[in-house]
DNA sequence: AATATTTTTTAGACTAATCTAAATTTTATA
DNA sequence: TATAAAATTTAGATTAGTCTAAAAAATATT
């Protein structure tokens, strides 16, 4: 059984090594935690223990088979508890991780599964992200930053990389959302700034908005 | 802001006075909560410098007028919690107290404002207790025990005293539930036991399971 | 390659919540 | 009303998770 910081670790940890593959620096995740790096060592090596991390000193960390596991469990209830928020409580996309980083503690199974039975077995959360079904299996389609569309090639905006408040309510303003249809009309050569069509209305985003948007082409 | 040990010292405090009045002694909490004395004692201390209860050396505690609020504020999401594992999560009666002791902590008003909404501003939980509305209001009707029942005047099942899962199962399999409608046929002087009527079979209880069973008359 | 810088770890301390054992106060009983 | 019993509090220790400051190792730079 796991306390609610070693699950926060396992799950910051496992969020760092989908980014950069390989080990996890001390340092990454004190900065993600908010902690400092020595209290990082010490929960390093209380998850070795627990052989829920591989750990050699001076050598950052990386998730074991049940490390992945447990925090998959932690992701696929948060996910999910976004999804329910968004959809039945009036949440916006932007409003929802707060609430979520409570809610993904809670331990039940039964309340996990119906949950996502009650929501009919989403496959992505509300900023796009796979839900890991009971199995902890997660399938998720081959996805581009918009940066990569190529001009005048239809995509569907099916998820953000920055989930930041900022971006997201952002996002909202320009009215993009997941399922936006998205067209490249022209990508400017000097700072590459995009004009796009999303949905009925042309615009104008920058380079780093673009980065920041998948697209399933 | 409250931690998850607070919290839990506060509803449990509260709910002890519902039931004796007055100030409610250490062992009795220590017993309730699964601690020592001794540790009830220190958060006794750490309560009373927060102002949330009145304490004096050897005196027992009761709550402060600010001591209720938060003590409601749990209550009131406990009971929605509750609500919603039953009425959108196949959650039976007797299965949610423990998940809701863990629901019950979640800070977000936004959240539990909402999961009123969605619920539709029920004002009882499955175990027929009140829940308290937004301004922390409950209204509780009057009701009795079945005990008090007079011979041939109809009541209906409104609540019971007892929430264990034993007494729980035990009135499912006798088909007595929130809302049943019970006449009692006959009361033997010998034990106390009861003939009566609920729905529509008749059956016999004995005085202790009726002695856990609120009417309203 | 030697040295400077950065990263990581160790050592020792702190806080919240708990415990045990002993001391104190209250309550019950002879 | 003494005295015994029960309840409560105090004193000191423990654990998990954190911190600071110093030491050690890895990495970068001249």
């Amino acid at each position: 059984m796991q306390t609610l910081s070693t699950e926060n670790y396992l799950k910051t940890i496992y969020h760092a090594s989908q980014s950069a593959s390989g080990t996890v620096a001390t340092t990454s995740i004190a900065n993600k935690i908010g902690a400092k790096p020595s209290s990082v060592t010490d929960m390093f090596k209380k998850l070795s223990d627990q052989k829920l991390v591989k750990y050699e000193k001076y050598q950052g960390v990386s998730l074991t088979n049940e490390g992945v596991k447990t925090a998959l469990r932690i992701v696929r209830k948060h996910r999910l508890w976004e999804s329910f928020l968004v959809s039945h409580l009036n949440f916006n996309w932007d409003e929802v991780h707060q609430v979520a980083e409570q809610l993904e503690h809670i331990q039940s199974e039964k309340l996990t599964n119906e949950l996502e039975r009650f929501l009919d077995y989403p496959t992505h959360d509300p900023h796009g992200d796979p839900i890991p079904n009971r199995a902890l299996f997660m399938k998720s389609y081959n996805k581009i930053l918009l940066t990569e569309l190529p001009l005048n090639k239809e995509g569907v905006c099916v998820g953000v990389k920055d989930n930041s408040s900022d971006f997201l309510r952002y996002l909202d303003r320009r009215q993009i959302g997941i399922g936006t249809p998205i067209l490249v009309l022209h990508r400017e050569d000097f700072d590459q700034s995009l004009h796009i069509q999303a949905g009925n209305s042309t615009l104008m985003i920058t380079q780093k908005t673009a980065e920041n948007i998948y697209i399933k082409p």
